[in-house]
DNA sequence: ACCATGCTTCGACGGTAGCCCAACCATGGT
DNA sequence: ACCATGGTTGGGCTACCGTCGAAGCATGGT
């Protein structure tokens, strides 16, 4: 049967179908930019429960809108390509209202984008620049996994980071954590978490409104450039 | 608020949810083509009954993906816009399967482009054809309703027409109807019934296999061409 | 006046889909 | 070994949506 081959009415209702749920449509929408978030992220985005999440991000799986990929205990969906955000956008022109994101909501997305925990270390272009920084200026070798040079040590030590506690931790000392929202590596591991703690206790950095969201300070701005020589 | 102002998720998903229903694709997809049909024939395209067909379309009209216009007894529906079928395309190509419409169906609507019956009388491109003909011929004149010539009245006598019972008939003479397919006037009224009528009498025109579709035979095509010089 | 046709509305039925709670599994840190 | 956190799975409830038959309007032809 030559029908088999073609992507009749059913087809096309059951894509639809998908992002005909408010919820659905409200993960979708978050992931438009071409980020991956984590379920629970989505979650609290779309305002429903893990589980209910959960449910959608299943279906949206198998309907392929959305390719997923496990790190640690998250699992980050994201949209399986262009096509699926060219679909967003074309509904959203049909739909009367002008297709804009709330002033709010797309704020707190450049804040997440920006700067953001990872467990408990800094991620976002933050993290990644920090990290790229910390390289750069030889404080830092290594690939997937880093070792601290006697310079880095000094200059950590100088910004308050207890390096010998983080290296005694059982925890895996320096390791790359692919950022997903940069899709390039930032610090994880002990050392990560006990710069980000320094960061934080130096007021470098500080908790934002939103969870996981992390804002530089004026003192932060200051200090990273002067360590960093911007 | 701000947020009314919004294309959000929710409107997404209502546009989507209008789309996600089978027979709402499928009314829709019958519509791609800009084309305007009839209820009646989209709930047969659709396989539904004329009650659910016009839920439907209640529902897309009030959605704003359909628009309607009466015509006698009949409501043709069409696609609000361009907007709305670049929706179905771009549904179709995220959707896994080749979107490219069978062989039959896009087969048959060309049939039913090329001519079909309004009523009793000939539409479709051949039906306006054969009235911008017949006044170019300078066998009809009129505007929204036309009148016979001496010398219309030869050649459609020439071609079976009893223009008399026509005229007798309590039914409109000559009336044009503007046809949906072409935007352009076809003849319709009693006048348009007996041209018909004579047309498939002559076998130059035959019933097709769909209803309503006409199919022009090889005579017909002589015919015509003799008639017009075409 | 009467009937036929085309379409919509009403009411009822059945199925399905979304939601949450609770329990379960997996990973990571101590 | 133990706990905490993040996600998924199963069960049960509710609500909505698609479907059709029958009845109601409107239009057109006789």
């Amino acid at each position: 049967m030559v029908a088999e081959h073609v992507a009749n009415d059913a087809d096309i209702a059951k894509v639809a179908a998908l992002i005909a749920d408010p919820t659905r449509a409200a993960v979708l929408t978050a992931l438009l930019d071409g980020r991956a978030l984590a379920a629970g992220e989505l979650a609290r985005l779309a305002g429903v429960s893990p589980a209910t999440a959960s449910s959608h991000l299943a279906r949206l799986l198998a309907g392929g809108l959305v390719t997923v990929a496990t790190q640690g205990r998250h699992r980050y969906y994201r949209l399986s390509g262009p096509e699926v955000a060219e679909v967003l956008e074309v509904l959203a022109r049909v739909s009367p209202r002008p297709a804009v994101r709330s002033l709010r909501q797309s704020r707190q997305a450049r804040l997440l984008e920006e700067a953001r925990t990872c467990y408990d270390h800094l991620a976002g272009r933050a993290g990644v620049e920090l990290l790229t920084h910390l390289v750069e200026a030889g404080h830092l070798v290594g690939q997937d996994a880093f070792e601290l040079t006697a310079a880095g040590e000094a200059a950590l030590a100088e910004l308050g980071v207890d390096v010998a506690a983080a290296r005694a931790s059982r925890r895996r000392f320096a390791p790359a954590c692919l950022d997903w929202t940069e899709r390039r590596p930032h610090l994880a591991g002990a050392l990560g978490a006990a710069v980000t703690r320094s960061l934080l206790e130096r007021d470098w950095y500080r908790r934002g409104s939103a969870r996981r969201v992390l804002e530089v300070t004026d003192l932060g701005r200051k200090g990273l450039a002067a360590m960093f020589s911007y």
